[in-house]
DNA sequence: GCGACAG
DNA sequence: ATCTTGTCGC
């Protein structure tokens, strides 16, 4: 069975679902950091991607959206795709990838040139198992991704008291610093960053084949006037508002 | 032991 | 995520 073929799946019980994570959890670790995106400025394309969901009767649906960003072209060759599906997965914590990738990878397959970089509307590396959804999909598809979520989920930190100004951020961390031995090592998850002032901020984590610095870097450097990346804002609205776009 | 817990 | 009116704030 190949990658793509066990991590795109929508059937798999819990128990099997946890073991696909913990198997490929470390195959991850394998990776070379010399496949790890060294510049912002070997990026051209950023596809945003999210999911919003509706019922018929007794069937749940969701409508997958990629926006592509060109950041080359000045945004002039942006533009997006969405696709409907039945969502077969339930909602629980800490098992989204398998509820929404299987959507969010068809959505990306329709996009004409493979993007050089996802963000997703989730976590990455914070994670009980350092696969939160963003991990997930990247790895299926063997590209870099980074997760950015709108709520914490594991991990310590300090990010309610952070003041709301663009680039403020605070570190989340694996084991609580303080209750940690002298000794004792702690893991640096990802952060919580205000991307823009006055908003409250986003969590931030390495998906694939990413650094947490540049995946902060390329954050901040797309976020124009909203509290999320543009690419997520406007996949987050396209997905729910099937409305035009400019072309 | 029990509950909380991304979207 | 989604169901939803008025309302507080920049």
């Amino acid at each position: 069975m190949t990658i793509i073929q066990e991590l795109i799946r929508d059937d798999y019980s819990f128990e099997r679902a946890e073991a696909i994570q913990i198997k490929y959890q470390n195959l991850m670790k394998k990776i070379s950091k010399n496949e790890y995106f060294t510049s912002i400025k070997h990026i051209n394309t950023i596809a945003g991607v999210d999911i919003s969901y509706f019922k018929d009767n007794n069937n749940e649906y969701g409508i997958a959206c990629a926006v592509i960003w060109n950041l080359k072209e000045n945004l002039k060759e942006s533009h997006f795709l969405t696709t409907k599906d039945p969502i077969k997965f339930p909602y629980k914590p800490s098992f989204l990838g398998f509820r929404e990738c299987k959507l969010l990878a068809k959505v990306i397959s329709k996009v004409p040139n493979k993007p050089d970089l996802i963000m997703c509307d989730g976590h990455g590396k914070i994670h009980p198992r350092r696969f939160g959804e963003a991990v997930h999909l990247g790895y299926a598809l063997d590209i870099p991704s980074i997760g950015i979520a709108k709520n914490p989920f594991i991990g310590f930190s300090d990010w309610h008291k952070i003041e709301r100004v663009k680039g403020n951020k605070s570190s989340i961390w694996a084991k609580n610093p303080k209750y940690l031995g002298k000794e004792e090592s702690n893991d640096l998850l990802g952060y919580a960053v205000c991307l823009n002032s006055g908003n409250k901020p986003v969590f931030i984590s390495e998906g694939y084949k990413i650094s947490l610095n540049l995946a902060l870097k390329i954050c901040l450097a797309t976020t124009i006037n909203h509290r999320q990346p543009e690419p997520l804002y406007l996949a987050d609205y396209l997905s729910r508002k099937d409305i035009k776009y400019y072309n």
